[in-house]
DNA sequence: TCAATCTTAATGCAGTTGCATTAAAAACAG
DNA sequence: CTGTTTTTAATGCAACTGCATTAAGATTGA
């Protein structure tokens, strides 16, 4: 047998089942509603909020990646799709050719806006009827530390 | 505009952020260990856990599907995959022929030993480095409260 | 300067997932 | 019983993801 320190607690165990277990279940039950909305996925989501959140409705790519953590790869194809769709643009990085910028259009934003209307609505019921703001609270400061180093 | 409620308060949006950024983060962080050391992912290990846990080592695809929350189809293929890796076996139901059970072999359950080495190092080092197990159990039952109903 | 290195983004191909449907068997209802 | 409905698992096809590589442009350093 490999060494490798000891088994990690009983408590822990079971906190990350927990994690792996309550984000399936709720991005499952969102996706779903979105989906029977007749909408895009989370994902279309995020870039689409990152985007208009950016300064002019402007992003690197790089800058996307970083803030929703998808591979360079994923996200490269899920614009073109986006772009197919008219959501957004690419439009060159002014002084270096290398680089592009990703601009989210009317159309983008508009849909970002219809995808909130469910959104939120599903936030609500699968979140907030769980947890007061408190436990919300609590719940964030827990997972930051998991995301911190 | 369409109507859905109240907007969701900042903290749950907050938590909820959160929750998909440290799943994302941990789960890329094992994987990335795992693929490293030559192992498949973490889906495969979850099969394998189950399985070895279940009476004689053996579950139906629907148990599995509820323990794991993978679609149908996903599974059935997966299992596909690891038969053919000799992890697995199919074998009938006793009494229902629309069923089926599957069984660990000792292959599988090697190879689930084997990875619980390199997983348990990394959960080690990705979580509790970073929560104590008090805090893991407050993350537990906040998470427990989301999954609920 | 200019070759070596690094950064950024795209792409071919294989593997995986999602969606819709199918097929087979069991359970149910009249 | 027998036709209908439900349950279980598989599959064709399209969409998406992972991996490795490529290409182009910027940066670095002798």
């Amino acid at each position: 047998m490999q060494e490798h320190g000891p088994e990690p607690s009983a408590a822990v165990i079971r906190a990350w089942g927990r994690l792996i277990r309550a984000e399936r279940t709720v991005v499952g039950r969102i996706e779903a509603e979105l989906k029977s909305a007749g909408f895009p996925s989370l994902h279309w989501y995020d870039v689409l909020l990152e985007l208009k959140r950016g300064p002019e409705g402007r992003l690197t790519p790089r800058e996307i990646e970083e803030a929703v953590l998808f591979e360079q790869y994923n996200l490269s194809r899920l614009l073109d799709r986006m772009e197919n769709e008219g959501l957004v643009r690419r439009i060159p990085f002014p002084g270096d050719k290398r680089r592009q910028l990703i601009e989210i259009t009317e159309e983008g934003k508009a849909l970002q806006w219809r995808m909130w209307s469910v959104y939120g609505a599903a936030i609500n019921r699968f979140i907030s009827a769980k947890l007061t703001d408190k436990e919300a609270g609590q719940l964030s400061a827990l997972l930051l530390k998991l995301i911190q180093e």
